[in-house]
RNA sequence: GCCCGGAUGGCGGAAUUGGUAGACGCGCUGGUCUCAAACACCAGUGUCUUCAUUGGCAUGCCGGUUCGACUCCGGCUCCGGGUACCA
């Protein structure tokens, strides 16, 4: 009897749906596990094979993590705001909701076939109301609290207005905008209420922001830093510009030190800590300010330039100062004899691409101001550059320039003549390049002469600060995080404006009872005519029909920061999920998604992890204990090789296919006319071709449909139905393949849809091979050849069961030690395995056990149940099946104990050393497994062949490594 | 440029702390079954040499440490990912 798949499996996944098999309650007297996906966006495409990668894996863990006696929360849901289904909506006029509800329905639908244990009771979706909600009510937590450096957290707003009203800012240590004033408690307590609420927004830890921001006309959207790549957005291709613009920003720079140190306590890649390390950028040094010497306008000439240096130290090395072109005092330092020179610079630069300057990184430019600072350390004149090599926004937008430390201040040097003055004596070869060592003794160096780095360092911070003319300093590349989208589907921004005293309106949240603010019903999902976001057509949306409420929605990564709280009671309609369910799921225990949400997702989400810790809401400092990013797959596109005639062919719109060894003759040049028409006439005949008439041709490559080709052998029939006229030159009878690797994409027609290998060969055979295709985490090709292996071992694996009659011969004797070994040798391996996720070789594990017992012809019950409960996490269907055909409770393998390891089966008598002469293993031989070294080397040293390869000389050494080898060195 | 990975048969990959390199699977070759094919099963399959035994060479390249190196160290080459004038 063969096994039959397709009924097998469909039963028991309507049984776990019937009987919410894997519906998870907290229990307290199991330890508990939560294992998550990085839930996906329901794209209108579904599921390709690629997608299911990580959820194959994470399924498994949860799987082996139950049969290991945890309680574990394993569930799914979607990120359903986006860009493609409003796309959709503008062109199409339906209603987004309806696209992401159909999309979603697609997604379950995959997902249910392949077997996951998901709780779908839990399932999530950030754009329904009952979620985001919460993802509103966190961003009102966020515009209620500031972050205060002394206690190192986020303390409530409510509470600052009161140290305010009793003292003023100057003892407030907190984090707030770079340009906010001191004022006392008298003139807090003097302001009016529009005048306090527009000072509180400069520490609100959410707040309105002018900004530069990154504006893509394409998609009428803003769009964040990593939804950019080589200048253009990443969706879509569409040209991006800088423009001003009043978005709403999140302070995530006052958790920059937390976002990094909190690295330290979780278990993910290298990789990915440090893309996040070097994101936030976190560099020491010191802020020095050089008075300005010439000072041309009285009122607007700032009174000194205050720069960022990682190097103090080189501060006697200074000969120019540069500054952005970009900054607002630069009219202010550029001297008449200077005006147009500076004036045409800055126009350059103005005018000038992304790509313009990222293609141009190496070429020196800039301009002299004609004015100076005065170093204030040896009080001499240092002039004023402007350079496109300066950012305006890091640090100040200044540079000291140390042309003998720092090879880009040398390039600048070199060209503008400037001095290259040595400051260190170990600096060597300064007429080449710059040598940016820490070694030496300081020369040139005024009151740091002959210290070392570290002394000097110290030194040159200690007179910054009695002179206050600067201070260490710790300066981060990270910056706050927009958070605003001009676009429809996303969640409407819990704020409206009001005005006061005549001053601009300022935001002010609505009620949390008034929660959730749904989106409002709009005719079109395009901007004003005003330009306007889409929310400006809403009629009559006005919070408590007067106010104005705020336009923009909430970006793609608001809904995402916090899903896995929404997991632990995702029906919860009074808290955003409850203590209780909180404390006993705490965090993330493995986390499974691609490694390029390193910056966005991954970033934002430790964010509001660590703001909602400090609030008490939640136990821990990091959500996501453990990560693992699985590896991208990609395409794997199949190729024929079509002749084109443009004269002299009849019938006139046949299509002939030639095999590849044809086509890559042609690409040679090596593919004659003559040798064409004779390949032509052996399979056409000779009268398809005009004898009269030369043939011109060329022989194309065209992309197939991957679901017309098995094994790289094309399925003519299937291919005739598409294209009738097509006749194809064979070899052994078939019509082999091209194949490339590429991104999979349906242009490319290389998609492998899950849904067909369902079909075809099962979900069980499809998670399995998903696995076996090499370590998770590595990116690898799409190729479905070798699926057959998989579908081979569940068949084996059946007929451990059953006879080729469809006789069950499974019987309830004793099991031989052979046997036990055989099982005990894949307990032990497959729990080793998955216990450090090496998800690929367990499946050559449970292949080599159930070859190993086919071999022995082992039906033994005893063996066979245990074997069931391995293979239950990779192949849960069949697993199921074979479980309840041995005689158990239906649904409750996954529930059943993983099969306790027993070292005494695997205990031999005899272990055979491999004894290598010199490095070379030479013989076998076998020695009692207690057998001491000394015996065994007098075992060795008696053997013949050892003998021979002796030529009869006493060995210099005898190397015995117990039960692994012996190496005999002559 | 800088940071992080990686390179092993025809292919995907295995070798967990330095201890028999190539597990497992695909593909291929030969065979059994069949009228035939598919399925299934059996045998072989790194490479060179040899009738065979045997032996030589093999984990991107060059060198080192070691009784012993895919694994550790130094120097390169190529590939993938991230980042970009960050002072």
């Amino acid at each position: 009897m063969e096994y039959n798949y397709r009924e097998v499996e469909q039963k028991w996944r309507q049984f776990w749906e019937d009987n919410k098999t894997f519906k998870t309650e907290i229990n307290h007297s199991k330890p508990k596990y939560y294992v998550m996906d990085m839930f996906p966006y329901p794209s209108g495409a579904g599921l390709h094979v690629g997608h299911p990668l990580g959820y194959i894996a994470s399924d498994i863990i949860a799987r082996y993590k139950r049969l290991k006696g945890f309680n574990v929360l394993h569930p799914m849901g979607f990120d359903s705001f986006g860009l493609p289904a409003e796309q959709y909506a503008i062109q199409t006029g339906q209603h987004p909701a309806i696209t992401t509800e159909e999309n979603i329905a697609t997604y379950i639908r995959q997902l249910k076939q392949i077997g996951f244990s998901y709780d779908w009771s839990r399932e999530v979706r950030t754009s329904d109301p009952n979620y985001y909600k919460w993802t509103q009510w966190i961003f009102m937590q966020l515009f209620n609290h500031y972050y205060d450096k002394d206690e190192n957290k986020a303390l409530k707003i409510s509470d600052l207005i009161i140290r305010f009203a009793e003292s003023g800012n100057k003892v407030v240590n907190a984090v707030c905008d770079e340009d906010t004033e001191i004022f006392t408690a008298e003139e807090w307590n003097g302001m009016t209420e529009h005048q306090q609420q527009s000072l509180l927004l400069k520490y609100r830890l959410t707040y309105p922001d002018e900004s530069v921001v990154n504006w893509c006309p394409g998609l009428k959207a803003v769009l964040a830093n990593d939804e950019i790549k080589d200048g253009v957005s990443e969706r879509g291709g569409f040209p991006v510009e800088q423009r001003k613009m009043k978005q709403w920003a999140m302070r995530i720079t006052a958790y920059a030190d937390r976002l990094i140190d909190g690295l330290n306590e979780v278990d993910w890649s290298d990789s990915m800590k440090d893309q996040q390390r070097n994101w936030i950028g976190r560099s020491t040094g010191a802020s020095v300010r050089f008075a300005v010497d010439t000072i041309l306008d009285k009122v607007n000439t700032p009174p000194f330039i205050e720069v960022f240096t990682t190097r103090v130290d080189t501060i006697y090395g200074v000969s120019f100062m540069v500054i952005a072109p970009e900054l607002e005092s630069v009219p202010f330092l550029t001297t008449p004899e200077q005006k147009e020179a500076v004036e045409e610079y800055v126009k350059w630069v103005a005018s000038r691409t992304e790509l313009d300057r990222m293609s141009e990184v190496k070429k020196v430019s800039g301009v002299f101001t004609g004015s100076y600072v005065i170093n204030p350390f040896n009080d001499e004149k240092v002039p004023i550059y402007l350079a496109d090599y300066v950012l305006a926004g890091y640090g100040t937008g200044a540079v000291m320039g140390v042309p003998s430390g720092d090879q880009r201040d040398w390039n600048f040097a070199k060209h503008f003549n400037l001095p290259i003055v040595p400051i260190l004596d170990a600096q060597k070869e300064m007429d080449v390049q710059a040598d940016n060592t820490k070694e030496g003794k300081y020369i040139n160096s005024g009151i740091i002469n002959g210290l070392d780095y570290k002394e000097a360092t110290k030194v040159l911070t200690q007179f910054l600060e009695e002179k206050a003319i600067g201070k260490g300093k710790i300066q981060y590349r990270l910056r706050n995080a927009v958070f605003s989208r001009q676009r429809y589907w996303g969640e409407p921004v819990p704020v409206y404006f009001k005005g006061g005293s005549g001053g601009e309106p300022l935001p002010y949240l609505i009620e949390e009872s008034e929660l959730p603010l749904t989106l409002p019903v709009i005719d079109k999902y395009l901007p004003t005519d005003t330009g306007e976001p889409p929310l400006g057509r809403a009629e009559g949306w006005k919070y408590k029909g007067e106010y104005e409420y705020e336009l923009s929605t909430m970006p793609g990564w608001a809904g995402s920061s916090w899903y896995w709280y929404r997991y632990m009671d995702a029906q919860n309609a009074t808290e955003f999920a409850s203590q209780e369910s909180i404390n006993y799921w705490k965090a993330v225990d493995l986390y499974i998604g691609g490694s390029e949400h390193a910056t966005g997702h991954l970033l934002y989400s430790r964010f509001w992890n660590k703001f909602l810790k400090d609030l008490g809401l939640v136990p821990e400092e990091e959500f996501a204990k453990k990560l693992i990013n699985q590896g991208m797959i990609s395409g794997r596109s199949n190729f024929v090789y079509c002749i084109i005639v443009t004269n002299g062919l009849k019938p006139a719109n046949t299509d002939i296919y030639v095999p590849i060894s044809y086509y890559l003759k042609y690409e040679n040049g090596d593919l004659s006319t003559q040798d064409f028409q004779e390949l032509i006439s052996e399979t056409h005949g000779t009268d398809f071709l005009e004898k009269s008439i030369n043939p011109m041709f060329k022989i194309i490559r065209l992309r197939v449909n991957v679901d017309f080709v098995d094994n790289d052998i094309l399925d003519i029939e299937k291919y005739k139905e598409h294209f009738n006229e097509a006749k194809f030159i064979l070899e052994d009878g078939k019509y082999t393949c091209g194949w490339e690797v590429e991104k999979m994409s349906k242009s490319k027609y290389n998609v492998v849809n899950p849904d067909i290998l369902v079909d075809k060969v099962g979900a069980d055979t499809l998670r399995l091979y998903e696995m076996f295709l090499g370590p998770l985490e590595q990116a690898k090709p799409w190729n479905t050849n070798g699926i057959d292996g998989s579908f081979r071992f569940i068949k084996k694996a059946w007929r451990l069961f059953y006879d080729d009659l469809g006789t069950f011969k499974v019987k309830d004797e004793a099991p031989t030690p052979a046997e036990l070994k055989v099982l005990h040798t894949a307990i032990k391996k497959v729990e080793e395995d998955l216990e450090r996720y090496s998800f690929n070789t367990v499946v050559s594990t449970l292949m080599i056990c159930v070859n190993d017992l086919g071999s022995l012809k082992c039906s033994k019950k005893a063996i066979l149940q245990d074997l069931v409960i391995l293979m239950s996490p990779y192949t849960p269907h069949i697993a199921e099946e074979l479980w309840t055909i041995l005689g158990n409770e239906a649904g409750t393998i996954s529930y059943a104990n993983f099969p306790k390891f027993n070292p005494s089966y695997l205990v031999e008598a005899n272990f055979e050393y491999p004894i290598s002469i010199n490095g070379k293993v030479r013989a076998n031989i076998s020695f009692p497994t207690d057998a001491l070294p000394a015996d065994i080397e007098a075992g060795v040293l008696a053997n013949e062949v050892v003998q021979k390869w002796l030529e009869g000389k006493v060995p210099k050494k005898v190397i015995v490594v117990l039960k692994r080898i012996v190496n005999v060195v002559p």
